[in-house]
DNA sequence: ATCCGGCATGTAAGCGCTTACAACCTCTTG
DNA sequence: CAAGAGGTTGTAAGCGCTTACATGCCGGAT
């Protein structure tokens, strides 16, 4: 009979005055399918274990009883959450939402959800999220950059937990990584400008603590201009927020000068300070390449649909979270032992902002 | 004497060969601490309830031990998680990362973590995140819009587990919401560009496909165009994706006409289109308010700063995120039963992109 | 007919916490 | 000085699952 009888239904459904949770429990299940509570999870979780009948009998149980299994009861059985974390800057920037985007879809598709903590640059915060996010039991963390307090990493190794670092990528770092190189990217830029013959650079950046890619920028930056005999001028260099005002504001401070005096490529931390310091030049009466050449970093959508298209390095932020939740689960899985580093190449788009040196 | 006994340490910190998760557990702390396993969990969770001296001597233990409560035990033993759920669309828009970033902070002030889930648009897949988070025991739900499938409301309600709509608020909607009137906003672009004299309009719309904000914001349109008589034409309405392409793309449509025959007021589904087609408005040398008005929605942060600044809605979608981060908490705390709706009011923010009518 | 292997299912012991209840101790109070 | 109040700590029973192990069954080999 593949007739489920009625009165074992009816016990079960009736039977509602349950205390803890409130919720339809496995052995309600059990029971109204009329097996064991073992045979209810394997049914479940190892279908292949199960004949047919019995499956087809368990499922329809469950679907009557719409019941949802209760994860920190498998998860305290089975020392098995399916759950991993991300810990990002700041959900605020494109760039950090589309590699949490490109997470999210891979682990929902394996059966993970995501735990998501935003430090907002404050490295305590972070390593506040990632115990908790150990306390809740994550099998995998991503981690944006490598610039955090040793005893977040500590503890994740100590616990066995994996994990990468993203977005950036450095030769020698003790983390494996997914990302680019910072400093490598800030050469090319500046080597762009230099050979369309500029030598008076400017620098608008956001700060440089607690951000390991800041750094390398500025570092690739200099570095380059230094194989030329060049450097940023004290009075040349903005540090300052990660803002389209600061980017305004900055421009002004550098182009309200004797045209003598001016830079004549301005290189920025990333787009949206150059967004920003376009903005200003508009303003002034200014534009791109005639009067400055100036480049970003990030690529946004909107920097290549702005007058004038900005000139840019572009980095597939989506890439590096499908690549990094990728990497993580086949550790989960056991098929690696540890994440295997990925270097991506940040790629130099060349747009009108950029243009030969006009006035020498 | 304040000093743990170091064989008692000893004892607790050699049994290393655990079964199980692997990881160190309270009962270690209570054995290092010299206390029960009651204590050391009072001592967490109602320090008030604990003396001094006993308190200190199980955060010592604690912190040797470098231990971290396993939150599936946690839950399982007190039918709390402390998690939260937010279903979103997507990241890949600023408005709702920056509602998502709002209510992280203020559930991580309160030891809460927040599940993420995106939809992408598409209702199956929101309800299989709902579901997901139902069995990760959430405790509170926030998502956007109200256009979900019966079921996934069902499923909230039976289980009692507390929810609120953001984003757009409804009079009359069943569930309790934080948000804004989609109508009366559009309403209000509408009317405003009627009185600098504008009769013949365009739009520019996302889909409007399981998607209520659209349809209302459509509605608004139409309904504040009826009053004066005046209707969208068909080939002057463009539907498509929420791109800054598809905005200039339906621009050069729109415009590519005998100039008798184009539009004098561009009404777009929101600032991502309304800034592609800005742009392409700078390609074809036309420029607002000169040629044309036009109107975007959200605010974003860009739009203020590009030239010409755009004339659009603000909403403080960060300010959604902690209404109802704070309104779920409150149900959570048993402070009120259910969320109560909020309606936030859309700002117009008149900026140059608008203008009087310049042609008859 | 007997035995054994393999499959399907059941039994029951936890996983790491919380919490009702009990036990105890120290004061206060009549 | 006995009794009770109030505060601190311990005991132990689960919370809802998974899974090692035991059991029972069937068919083919002996």
């Amino acid at each position: 009979m593949e007739n489920p009888d009625k009165t074992r239904l009816k016990s079960a459904t009736l039977r509602r005055a349950r205390g803890g949770s409130g919720r339809v429990k496995l052995d309600e299940v059990a029971e109204l399918a009329g097996v064991s509570t073992a045979t209810v999870s394997r049914a479940f979780n190892e279908p292949e274990k199960v004949s047919e009948a019995v499956r087809d009998r368990v499922m329809e149980a469950a679907n009557a009883l719409n019941w949802i299994p209760n994860a920190a009861g498998r998860a305290l059985a089975s020392s098995r959450t399916h759950i991993a974390g991300a810990i990002i800057p700041t959900l605020d920037n494109e760039i950090f939402a589309h590699q949490i985007s490109g997470m999210q879809s891979v682990f929902a598709e394996h059966g993970f959800t995501l735990f998501l903590g935003c430090s907002n640059y404050d490295p305590a915060e972070g390593l506040k999220q990632v115990q908790a996010m150990l306390a809740r039991g994550v099998e995998a963390l991503a981690i944006v950059g490598e610039n955090h307090p040793q005893e977040l990493f500590d503890a994740l190794r100590s616990r066995k937990v994996p994990y990468v670092v993203t977005y950036s990528y450095r030769q020698g770092s003790p983390h494996p990584s997914i990302g680019f190189d910072n400093g490598a990217a800030f050469r090319e830029i500046v080597e762009h400008l230099l050979s369309l013959g500029h030598r008076r650079f400017a620098a608008i950046f956001q700060p440089e603590a607690n951000n390991d890619r800041v750094k390398a920028r500025l570092d690739g930056m200099r570095s380059a201009l230094a194989k030329s005999n060049l450097a940023v001028a004290t009075g040349d260099l903005c540090i300052g927020t990660s803002t389209m005002e600061f980017g305004a504001e900055s421009f002004r401070l550098l182009m309200n000068r004797a045209a003598d005096l001016r830079p004549t490529a301005i290189v920025c931390g990333n787009d949206n300070i150059a967004l920003g310091a376009l903005s200003a030049a508009a303003e002034m009466g200014l534009s791109a390449p005639m009067d400055f050449s100036i480049t970003g970093f990030d690529d946004l959508t909107i920097s290549s649909r702005l007058m004038p298209h900005l000139t840019t390095m572009k980095v597939d932020n989506q890439e590096i979270g499908v690549r990094a939740a990728k990497s993580l689960l086949s550790v989960i899985n056991g098929d690696v032992t540890s994440p295997i580093s990925v270097e991506l190449k940040a790629q130099l788009k060349v747009r009108v902002s950029t243009g030969p040196l006009q006035r020498q």
